[in-house]
Parts: structure tokens; C-alpha cells; sequence
DNA sequence: GCTAAATAGTTTAACATTAAACTATATTTA
DNA sequence: TAAATATAGTTTAATGTTAAACTATTTAGC
């Protein structure tokens, strides 16, 4: 096993499994993520914009818990964008708290340039697991995540 | 399936299964951490006071490897670490470009004190999964994990 | 309607993180 | 042995990240 610790059994298995969990998660991203650095973004900047792309205009708020982030690193992770001409900032009327974030031109012809080497990647990445083997990891992720609250 | 990319059957199983492991990673992640800022400690301190405790003084790039982190973010984990007196830094005098990493006493007595509430908090985690299932979890992370370089 | 509480987003301050340049030391090789 | 290469760690510059404080707006309760 490849933790050190010296405990019951069934928690060398849970830090073990932890451990595992995580190395994979990381090797699995930088693997994947690379190819961003091509284009002078960050894994948030390409998970904003994916996002968009894939669900249409979205507020702040509802990004950030689609790619895991701080409501205070989505203003940032936004304002990079928009410098960049990538997205765009509208303040909605009927609420006047809330800004939509949509895609530009320019942001959509770069991500849907992107895409199909990312998806490429993604597969390539995992294609060490059966099609099995990765439904099964999916299933137990899952499982694990709806776990909290 | 979480993802709203329309592709192939294996793009989109792909695509599903990497979304699920960086959830699962992230939030099992949060829970298990969250505890570490009651004793003002990152993830990165944590885990460089663990990895010596377990594995006796070590170089700053050996524990950058364990932890998954940069050389140069490994300098600034120990100055920090060092500053708060938990940590110290010893030359190697057989190769004088390398520097071990050694615990304190009170570096020792804090990752000690620590530990076993740490432990506590992953097992009560990946509760949600059976022993059987936190082994084929375990298995599948490493063979992806392996897969790389 | 008016105050209190909730919500969305931004700002701030502190620190984390990385890649790349750099310093010092050790090893290789010609 | 001198020069080239490799290695360990640090520094630098740019950006990411978070929690907490804050602003603006909306909703709820009285």
C-alpha cells in the first residue's frame, strides 16, 4: 500500500484510497491541461469558457460551482477573459445584483478551436481504462462526491 | 452523464469519467482539509509535516514530489514552516546542494497531535464507499496514475 | 411600506503556485 | 584538469486562490 501509516486496517485502505484519489486527479489534469499553456490560459479560463460553450451565458456564481472555484477567483478569472475580448460582462435587468457572462465571437471561435484536442486529450488520457474500468470510476466518484452535503 | 458535450460514445464516457474523478477529488479534498485551518496549516504544510513524520527528514525535492508541488513552491512551504518553528533546514555536508528537511519538537509534537483527527476525518469520508469499493477505487486511481511517464 | 435578512458580485489582504531564470555545487568527459 | 553538463535549491514575476469584509440589490417579515 502506499501510505506509511501505521493504523487499522480499514484506515490504511481509506488513506491509501485517498492518496490515490488524488495522485490520479492531478496526473489525470496535467496531463490534460498542458496543451492550454498553446493558448495562454489557465485550466479556470478554459473551464469558464467550456462551460459557456456548452451551457450558454451563465451568471459568476454558477460558473464557480461548475469549475470549483471562489466567487472572488471568478471576478478575477472573468476579468482575464474579458481583457482578452473572450467574454462579456451584462448586468441583468430584472436583477439588477446578477451579471451574465457571455461568450464573444473571438471567445467562441477559441474554444471551439480548442475543444476537439481537449476531448482528444481527455480520451487519450483515460484510454489506459477499459470502457468498463471507466464507469465503474465514475460510479464510484460519484458516489463519493454526492456524499457531501 | 454530467457532461453536456455531444460526441462519442467514448468521448462523452471519457469526458464523464474525468469531470466525476476532479469532483470527487475536490470535495473529498475540502471536507478532509478543512479542518487544517484551525490549526493555521495549507494543505502543502500538512502535507510536507506528514510526509517527514512518516518518512524521516527528507530534501525539499523529495517532499515536493510527495505532495505534488513545484522545487520553487516547496521554498516558500518550508520558509513558512521554518519561520513558525516546525521545520529546520540542515546543509548535506557529503553534497552540499542538497538540504534536508528535518522536524522540530514542535513541529513533531503538532503533525502528531494532528494526525489522529486527520486520520479520522478520511475514513469518515470515503465512508460512503465499502471496503471493497474503496479497493477497486484504489486500483482503478493507480492504474490511471500509472499510466503516465 | 419599512426594517431585517438574504443574495450576487467585487474588493482586499494574505498566501499559494508555477515557469523560468539564476546560484551553487557536483559529475562527466574530453 | 578544464570545460560542459547535470542537479538541488532559491529567486523572480505573474497569476491563481481563498476567506472575509464590503456594496448593491432584492426578498421576507412585521
Amino acid at each position: 500500500m502506499g501510505t506509511h501509516f501505521d493504523g487499522t486496517a480499514e484506515e490504511m485502505l481509506a488513506l491509501d484510497c485517498y492518496i490515490k484519489l488524488f495522485r490520479a486527479a492531478d496526473s489525470v489534469g496535467q496531463q490534460i491541461n498542458a496543451h492550454l499553456r498553446d493558448y495562454d490560459l489557465t485550466t479556470s479560463q478554459f473551464g469558464t469558457l467550456e462551460a459557456i460553450y456548452h451551457l450558454g451565458p451563465r451568471q459568476s456564481g454558477e460558473l464557480g460551482q461548475k469549475i470549483l472555484k471562489s466567487s472572488g477567483n471568478m471576478t478575477m478569472v472573468i476579468d482575464h477573459l474579458e481583457k482578452r475580448g473572450l467574454v462579456s460582462r451584462q448586468r441583468r435587468e430584472d436583477d439588477r445584483r446578477c451579471v451574465d457572462v457571455h461568450l464573444t465571437p473571438a471567445g467562441h471561435d477559441l474554444i471551439a478551436a480548442i475543444l476537439p484536442s481537449h476531448v482528444a486529450g481527455v480520451v487519450a488520457t483515460l484510454s489506459s481504462l477499459s470502457a468498463e474500468e471507466q464507469q465503474q470510476l465514475a460510479a464510484l466518484c460519484r458516489k463519493l462526491g454526492l456524499a457531501q452535503a
